[in-house]
DNA sequence: GATGAATGAGTTTTCATTCAT
DNA sequence: CATGAATGAAAACTCATTCAT
């Protein structure tokens, strides 16, 4: 079932005084969310934080809603930006490196704001949390597929496009299990390597041992 | 508005007619939450769709989380079911011939009640439907790391459940990014290919062009 | 802007117990309508004065707007039976008689709830009361035309439907100016007999100083 | 929601730049009301759609009502002034005639702006439209009576008074009627007919067919 | 005066839960 | 046990009005 409702701000906050007004709502929702979750995050509970009244935040967001939207909005390009930061140092590092600067740098994300990534991907319910924030790391996703296409002669894949989807898929699952169970480990360089060599293994030329097909040989 | 409660049965419903209620109310909630969704699932809904009475509801289920849970779990049961089935038939087959068999078996169980597994992966708030999901996993993450030590002089692994936790990760990952954003994949070889690889790469002894730092060489 | 939801009760209230509160719940909307006015008829005060809470209100009544109709209706059908009592009575009196009893059921009507239906007629915004209240008349307008038809040889009309037409709304066109500005006259003789002439003197055969056209002679 | 206030505008606007404004926001809340009706009706939809802030709209009027009580006033003026132009020519002709302006003097009026007299009529609430539209009519009411007062021996009548209460009521009562459910019917010349009709017969001396009491012989 | 952002009391409406029958 | 009417706390949202700029 599809809101039904735009779920965009109703008027551009143009005013200065208006930009602070959202930006105090956003982080309101934000500090709510964590505290107490999605469905303790009512209108009322956001302006009470907020330190306003409720009417003004219906002056800027149309609903409940548009103010999830919001900080996940906000969420994400934060998360872009640290993520284009990262790769764009990149450089032409030799393979090695530039896997072990990409796992770092999806780690590093994940460390931004965890609490915050995890009830959002947790929490929030129909608003599809867990769709936007694979929709974020497509946003990455052409950076690494531009990177690999460029690096192609060195890999054994084929098609740089499906390669960058199965890898960021993989290390998302990793990541996101891991923060979810054992947030401990996002520290430990143990993930790191593990990380590396799924994506290395992956992407080297196939050798003996790795074929396609159950048939294939060893 | 009742405070928060237990999440587990009230009772053991032991009587033949009890587990038919039981088996009744799952399926009707199964069925709202496929159909409306998460917030749509109100609990006079669910007594509507089952043909029962709101009270009958509470005789067996303490509160409405209780019933998205037992959903999930019978959920769970289902695909660790088709999971267990699959794995033990693998026997000792080749490595290559195993694999292959695994990362069918998981696509297998994302294709059971795919809807299902989307509403529950994406809507359902916080019961923390993901956490859960994940332990599913869980559940069946023993079989494989058995497997892996039981292959390991074959791999170039040196902790089978490290292994086994990134590989359930990794190919969840994929798989929950595919389902969501690209459901037609699921029915594609490609898919499959992809996966086998990963996992056959990640398992595999360690060739010249993969190696654990980025000051390692080649 | 017609109102967007549905008007009519969300459940038929077929038990006793249902009935008795469909009954309460108009019986205080009634009271509020009366003491407050339209305005006022808030559905929390309308659970308030019956006495129960306001999710019984919308156990029976899907929004406020419904409350009000219902009232309307009920108004209504008691105009309608006291209309047609007085009607079915007439047999067949003379002319005279027979407009003289009419215009006196006419009145008697207006003073059955007088207040009740000042306020539906002066209050209630988009639901149309003034129209619900033209429709009323509309139910006995068959009743009058049937009368007029079979009069119609002693009478100086040609078209007893247009005829029944324009004295219901002359009647109850005085008979509202009177019940707004000047509610004592009703009780007057007098009112009696002026609406008595006005009917009788608009049916009789057109004398000399009656014509259809200003340039008509005398 | 601030509590209940006095109706008139807070001051007299004397300045020319007031005039305007006060012209904008009348012109403005007429639009609205006839666009989306009372409820629709906020003090921010007028100010809007006058082009101007809210803040003004209360430099000239204390309350939302006194908005509406605006147009009423407005509209009413409207409507005396067509009619004292019609009836201020009716100069000395005979009876039918002066008959026959007068109801189409009547008619007129309701054409003006049959739209807004009928939102006015229908849904302005607490104000009390109909009452208000009533004293409209009673405001040219005189003017009718001193007509009667002065055909006098011509006419059946013995209160000029009375009967001009009762003819007034009784066109407005078969006109409003009409506007509301017969539209179509202002244009045909029989509904003036039928009216001059109701009035003339009303007017005539007594003949047989028209006694004062059901007692009273032909 | 004009502006329009901010207010917040007040409305409508929902829904998990209870309990008398 | 089953029922479903009744509950009522609480949520989303509105809008007349104010007041600092």
């Amino acid at each position: 079932m599809a809101s039904r409702r735009r779920a965009t701000p109703r008027k551009k906050p143009v005013q200065r005084r208006s930009k602070a007004m959202v930006e105090v709502l956003v982080e309101a929702t934000t500090r709510v969310l964590l505290k107490d979750g999605y469905e303790a995050c009512t209108t009322n509970r956001v302006a009470d934080v907020a330190g306003v009244s409720v009417g003004s935040v219906y002056q800027y967001f149309p609903n409940k809603e548009s103010l999830v939207v919001a900080v996940m909005e906000r969420h994400q390009a934060q998360l872009q930006v640290a993520m284009v930061e990262r790769l764009s140092q990149l450089g032409d590092a030799d393979l090695s490196t530039a896997v072990h600067e990409m796992v770092g740098a999806m780690l590093e994300v994940q460390r931004l704001q965890p609490r915050l990534h995890r009830v959002l991907l947790e929490q929030v319910p129909r608003i599809g949390a867990t769709r936007r924030l694979h929709e974020l790391n497509s946003e990455y996703a052409p950076m690494i597929e531009a990177w690999l296409e460029a690096h192609r002669d060195e890999l054994g894949i084929t098609n740089p496009s499906v390669a960058a989807y199965v890898l960021i898929g993989a290390v998302e699952g990793v990541l996101s299990r891991v923060l979810l169970e054992k947030p401990g480990w996002l520290e430990l360089g143990l993930l790191k390597d593990q990380l590396t060599r799924l994506v290395l293994s992956y992407l080297s030329p196939i050798t003996a041992s790795a074929s396609r097909s159950p048939t294939a040989p060893s």
